[in-house]
RNA sequence: GCGGAUAUGGCGUAAUUGGUAGCCGCGCUAGACUUAGGAUCUAGUGGCGAAAGCCGUAACGGUUCGAGUCCGUUUAUCCGCACCA
């Protein structure tokens, strides 16, 4: 049969388009198997190879399942929200909605032609009103419940305001909440709401007229655009992940991901055990260190202020006292003579941005306060400081510097001449003159020095002893910091979900759930207004009529009965955060999803995506479905179960190397003296086929090559390559279109599987995908040696070996080695006179999670009725697969000496007899008789002499 | 600086998880068929060597009868975090 791709692929596709193959049930008697991919963002530029990559490796697995008998959830959607969009809306006029329609069916059109098994049915994408309903109704719930830390979950306000009424729970403040006004009341719920609108410091992107989240901001600038983002404090909603941060955490244990990946998690939360100590402030000059009683320090804010530090062990070494720029105490503290310049420094500080900031962290600087803080485990005065170096947004934005053991610390003393006093030594006793030190030792290692109780501790004991006293003290306690910040939800931009947010009276207030969707209003303009206000202060229609419970013209705004609606919108990880309890029952407009299909799916049993999605969406995703946990929506506590990171596909580029003397001259790359007198310039890898330059078609690819003439080696033009990120500018993009219409679909999703491990990052080659192609080519032909006789026993042995590797391979998510073993067992069957058809028909079911479409025809050859997405998985004989003969390496009293090959099955007596017979074994046994023989296949056997 | 990972032919990779290193594919070499080959088929292809054989999994060392695989040190590359107290 000969391979006819360009027919097969469509007819096949067709054929599961109109029988609905892939459409799968909530109702089923058979296990349940969620397989996701990371939906993506539909740009505008297309699928290039990468963007398959993963979703073929799920289509495989989805696959197997399904032919493993299982019922298999496989849904794709679009995170159709975003910035690209809305810029390019800014730039050209065009509505966001148009240009992400255009591109959803772009995605679609390429996503087809690839043959998944996708069950679109259930498609969802983000910013259509019924989807976003629930990402509104989410938030809803986030503000009106809060985190009760004694029963460590999210309890609705409601049980938080009976706590306060009852007395039950105290306010943290000068007021109780029986003497508090309504608004009062309102602004103090607002510290427990998880998700809540508060003043803080944001990443403020000036050029892109948004604030950003923390994961969006690399090195101080946006990942979007690479614009510089500046620290700001503004108003805005933010969900108060932080409190989920220790269950985050420990979360991670229970899921199947890599260790890498848990550890960028781990590393974002940045959970850190400590001790946070209150420092009470020497009250004047006059105030002298035995007047501080041990045990009697005031726990007060006039009097005190709180440190955090991983090393209370080191409290006999600190030497000065920390402050960032920010820190409220600075003002009161400050004496007269150094206030001057306190203030200078902190308005230096507070202006620099964060790129600055970043870029020169080597540079020392800061300034004396002129107040003192008293140590009070010694009673001694210690200068306070401040300097940028210590962070606002960590522990309480204030340490105690110990310069002998933290090289901050340590620059700092050595910056401004500060004392240094070693209190951990390598060994016990072992004393060095700090003075001598060109770097502080910081290693949580070694032995107690100079510490009273704790001299001669190690450290480890040291930390825990110091915290007893501490807290024996009544001056501090044993805490846990988290690096991991509140995640800021508003966006000032237009392309996202609307807020369901009026405000009355200048306080938030949610719509009624009925109320949803809050649609996105039509505006004129996608920039921000004038008066720098979101895009949405454009809007004509975008006023809250409460009593009326709809949105009415802006212009009726009276703040009595019409309210304004909120302006910004939500960030792009609001919509991606749960939609894959979506997919479980999309059409349902009563619910996010019914409680049955979320009881009968659970969760994802297995994501595939990319790891660069570690500290947002995947931290984002965990947190959400953790709230919904909660609140009882959600049945899981962790959202996807197994998660699989594809490698990122990388381009190769291709250059052809114009003469530096005559640009219509170019050599080939192994010219000899080529690189002196050549320089590299990108040619489009299209031109191009294993490095071997098509010449006319670079002719006319662009005018000014035309005339181009050649240099040759051996009558070819061979280009030079280099591993790039793929990029139009480069151009090294490559299409799977246009591979399809070469080679096929089933060859492109052999060959991206075959490029190698699914998680491995690699380059994109083309040089190898003719191997694959001749593989299906061959794999045709066998059916050309069909016949109905039973199979013989050398084609038994190659099935089943197949089988079992197939499996075992699926099942390790190894799809490399899988098409491998598909050729190997293509080559041996080639060989054959006649293949019974017994062997092909398993073969083609074996096959047909990876090139489904040729397995599909072929199933049909073998007259099959149906599809061979119905057919059953075949199981393998383990009988079929024990080899005759195995070498096994011998051994005498566990000295190796030689090997011998002996036949399957063999008896003990007979393995006597070989190793008798053996010419070397009788050297060494030397006349004695050898009692009893070990022997496991391929391993080493003891003869026991 | 801290953390995680990786290192095997000209290239992508494989190795039953401690048991004959280099399967499969690309590329290359030779041959067959052909008017033709960027088609197909056959054979070969880690290095050195005429051969027997010797050497060989980034480097060095260790454990073991036996190490690509386990342990230690070093080097290189990639990724994540980074003034986080």
């Amino acid at each position: 049969m000969d391979y006819n791709f360009s027919e097969i692929e469509p007819k096949w596709q067709k054929y599961w388009r109109e029988h609905h193959t892939y459409r799968c049930s909530n109702d089923s008697d058979k296990p349940h198997f969620y397989v996701l991919d990371m939906f993506p963002y539909p740009s505008g530029a297309g699928l290039h190879v990468g963007h398959p990559l993963g979703y073929i490796a799920s289509d495989i697995f989805a696959r197997y399942k399904r032919l493993r008998g299982f019922n298999v959830l496989h849904p794709m959607g679009y995170d159709a929200y975003g910035l690209p969009a809305e810029q390019y809306a800014i730039q050209t006029g065009q509505h966001p909605a148009i240009t992400t329609e255009k591109n959803i069916a772009r995605y679609r059109e390429q996503l087809d032609k690839i043959g998944f098994s996708f069950d679109w049915e259930r498609e969802v994408r983000t910013c259509d009103p019924g989807y976003y309903k629930w990402t509104q109704w989410t938030f809803i719930q986030l503000f009106n419940h809060y985190y009760d830390t004694d029963l460590d979950k999210a309890m609705p306000i409601s049980h938080l305001i009976e706590q306060l009424e009852k007395g039950e729970a105290t306010t943290l403040g000068d007021k109780q909440w029986n003497e508090m006004s309504d608004a009062e009341r309102q602004d103090y719920l607002m510290n427990f709401r998880l998700a809540y609108l508060a003043d803080i410091p944001v990443n403020w992107c000036p050029e892109l007229g948004t604030v950003l989240a923390n994961d969006e901001v690399v090195n101080g600038l946006s990942v979007r655009g690479g614009y510089p983002v500046e620290r700001k404090l503004m108003r805005q909603w933010s969900l108060r992940i932080t409190a989920y941060a220790q269950r985050l955490v420990d979360g991670l244990n229970e899921v199947e991901w890599t260790d890498s990946l848990k550890e960028i998690q781990r590393n974002w939360i940045g959970r850190s055990e400590g001790a946070a100590v209150w420092f009470p402030l020497a009250k004047s000059e006059a105030t002298r260190p035995e007047e501080i009683l041990m045990g009697q320090i005031e726990t007060r804010e006039e009097t005190s202020f709180e440190i955090f530090t991983t090393r209370p062990d080191t409290i006999f070494g600190v030497t000065f006292m920390v402050l960032c720029p920010e820190h409220e105490m600075i003002e009161r503290i400050t004496t007269p003579e150094q206030r001057q310049e306190v203030e200078a420094y902190v308005t230096w500080a507070k202006n620099r941005s964060e790129r600055e900031r970043q870029a020169e962290v080597k540079k020392v600087s800061g300034v004396f306060t002129g107040a003192y803080a008293i140590n009070p485990l010694t009673s001694e005065r210690i200068p306070i400081w401040v300097s940028d170096y210590v962070l606002a947004g960590y522990g309480t934005g204030a340490i105690m510097a110990v310069p002998a053991h933290d090289s901050r610390d340590f620059a700092f003393a050595r910056h401004f001449d500060l004392p240094i006093r070693q209190v951990v030594a390598l060994e016990p006793d072992q004393l060095t003159d700090p003075s001598t030190w060109t770097e502080s030792l910081d290693a949580k290692t070694g032995y107690s020095v100079n510490s009273r109780f704790l001299t001669g501790m190690k450290v480890k004991d040291a930390i825990n002893a110091a915290i007893d006293k501490i807290e024996e003290m009544g001056i501090g306690r044993r805490t846990v910091n988290y690096r991991l910040r509140d995640a800021i939800f508003s966006r000032q931009r237009y392309w996202g979900e609307p807020f369901p947010i009026y405000y009355k009276n200048n306080r938030p207030y949610t719509l009624p759930e009925e109320c949803l969707p809050l649609l996105l209003p039509e505006v004129r303009d996608f920039k921000p207004t004038a008066s720098g206000e979101p895009p949405l202060g454009h809007a004509e229609v975008w006023a809250w009529d409460e009593a009326n419970r709809r949105v009415v013209e802006t212009s009726k705004i009276d703040n009595e009965t019409v309210f304004p609606l909120e302006l910004s919108t939500m960030p792009g990880f609001a919509g991606s955060s749960g939609y894959y309890l979506r997919y479980m029952d999309p059409h349902n407009d009563n619910e996010y999803f019914s409680h049955k299909a979320v009881d009968y799916w659970q969760n994802v049993d297995l994501y595939v995506g990319g790891a660069e999605h570690g500290t947002g969406h995947l931290i984002y995703a965990r947190f959400w479905n953790k709230f919904l946990y909660d609140i009882g929506i959600s049945v899981k506590q962790e959202p996807f179960q197994k998660l699989v990171n594809q490698g990122m596909i990388q381009g190769r580029s291709n250059f052809v190397y114009r003469s530096k003397e005559d640009n219509n001259l170019f050599v080939s790359k192994n010219i000899a003296g080529r690189e002196e007198r050549t320089v590299p310039i990108h040619v489009d890898i299209n031109l191009v086929s294993n490095d071997i330059l098509d010449i006319e078609r670079f002719r006319q690819w662009r005018p000014e090559f035309a005339d181009a003439r050649f240099e040759l080696e051996d009558g070819k033009y061979v280009c030079g390559w280099e591993i790039e990120k793929m990029s139009k500018s480069m151009y090294n993009v490559q299409n799977p279109d246009d591979l399809v219409a070469r080679y096929g679909a089933d060859t492109l999703r052999l060959y991206e599987m075959f490029l190698g491990p699914v998680e491995q990052a690699k380059p994109w080659d083309t040089n190898g995908i003719e191997g694959v192609h001749r593989f299906l080519k061959k794999f045709c032909k066998l059916f050309d040696l069909r016949t109905s006789a039973a199979a013989d026993k050398a084609q038994l042995k190659i099935l089943h070996q197949t089988i079992k590797k197939i499996t075992d391979d699926i099942e390790r998510f190894s799809f490399n080695t899988s098409v491998s073993t598909f050729m190997i067992c293509t080559n041996d069957l080639s060989g054959q006179k006649a293949v019974s058809n017994e062997v092909l028909d398993k073969l083609v079911v074996l096959l047909a999670p990876f090139a489904p479409h040729i397995a599909e025809e072929l199933y049909h050859l073998l007259e099959h009725e149906g599809s061979v997405c119905d057919a059953e998985w075949p199981s393998y004989d383990p009988a079929m697969l024990v080899q005759d003969t195995f070498t096994y390496p011998v051994s005498f009293n566990g000295k190796m000496r030689l090997t011998l090959e002996l036949p399957n099955g063999i008896s003990q007596e007979e393995a006597i007899k070989a190793v008798k017979a053996d010419s070397l074994a009788q050297k060494w046994l030397d006349g004695k008789e050898p009692k009893r023989v070990i022997f496991v296949p391929n391993k080493i056997i003891n003869i026991v002499v």
